[in-house]
DNA sequence: TGTACATCAGTGAACGCGCGTTCACTGATGTAC
DNA sequence: TGTACATCAGTGAACGCGCGTTCACTGATGTAC
């Protein structure tokens, strides 16, 4: 038998993959507990009940979601100082990571929350809410201070332009999953990214 | 008794606030015929089975949201002659709608069908692609007879382009329902009208 | 106008199945003395 | 080094419940002659 990774992991994989494809609720633990090699009792020692299953999996999608942006963006400050460069090279290099995916991205698990709100508990709702308040505050902060460099050329609510970021991957991959094209995320992505050109391009002569 | 419309728009009425609320496998046949005040067999009466409640669900909800774009540019058309300025029209009013509705828009069935994918069979899953393409098709032709008038500042997909419409209205939507928040999806919807200005306004100077 | 039959729009009891969850138990490993 | 006990990471049978679906039946309305 092959090393197995410890099986709280395996069961959050076999789960996130699974809820992706059909939603939360079609998945059961029986075919979650049967992909991971163990029995349904196993399952109950490592989660109190779904709804913790539910908050385990959204906690480790937005951790990763995070880790990559901290990622993308630190390697596109390397290579330019100036903030508005940078976050063109970090949404370009973005593209470029949705598009790899050989399956296509595994879709966000934030809108398949989103879409099956009453079946959680609040917590779950609230770390929902708290991953896109955090991924706003972030973007919102390079645009201000991309702002402070290049002077918008037309108005925008900052918050709002923030959360287009989120807003754009997040329908980009609704695009993707429902045309069953590969391409639709990062194709969403990269017009975002001519829109910034657009709106904080220094104004010509 | 109050006069009832007929049965079977009562159950698509009941059926399509249920789904949007917590996702089609919660909602029980059960709980739709007691809010449509008949028989578990009248249901079945009408619908074959719970797919053919999915299907018709999407078909009407994509005949109503095409017969809204067609209502909103055809007054935007009304007001302006320029295909540009008809467009920002558009959105401007897409965007009031949105907000208006007291509860929030009703969300859009299409990202809640598009995650819970293989729960359905594949007349469902071909409704939602065609309808996707059918509004890819309109925008597209709204963008390219602008861009005949305005040439774009920066190159752009024009299929992409059109694709952006559905997915910043969908992407805002996500957003409005995970935040709790009743205005996420019209503020995305303006800030693409800002992206719209700057991509096809006559270059200054 | 009366009668016979067909269709429509359901009723409501019954079905079997699969689900989430519980629980008594188990074998392997770790720790104390 | 040996023994006793505790903890960890499960097993697997059993539970009751609610679900989608079926089906024999029903009363109201429509149509033919």
């Amino acid at each position: 038998m092959v090393a197995k990774p410890d099986t709280r992991s395996r069961i959050l994989d076999i789960a996130e993959a699974a809820v992706l494809e059909k939603g939360f609720e079609a998945t059961s633990i029986e075919e979650i507990v049967a992909g991971a090699g163990i029995s349904r009792g196993g399952f109950f020692y490592h989660f109190k009940d779904k709804n913790a299953l539910a908050r385990a999996m959204l906690e480790r999608y937005i951790d990763a979601e995070n880790r990559l942006y901290d990622d993308l963006f630190s390697r596109a400050r390397e290579l330019s100082d100036d903030p508005l460069h940078c976050m063109l090279i970090g949404l370009k290099l973005l593209a470029e990571l949705l598009e790899e995916m050989p399956t296509g991205h595994p879709g966000c698990v934030i809108a398949a929350t989103a879409y099956q709100d009453r079946l959680f508990d609040k917590g779950v709702r609230d770390l929902n809410r708290q991953a896109i308040l955090g991924w706003r505050k972030r973007f919102r902060g390079m645009f201000e201070e991309i702002a402070r460099v290049y002077e918008p050329r037309e108005a925008v609510n900052m918050d709002a332009l923030g959360d287009m970021v989120s807003g754009v991957a997040e329908g980009g991959l609704v695009l993707q999953r429902a045309l069953g094209e590969h391409n639709s995320a990062s194709q969403q992505i990269m017009l975002f990214r001519t829109y910034l050109k657009l709106l904080f391009a220094p104004r010509e002569a």
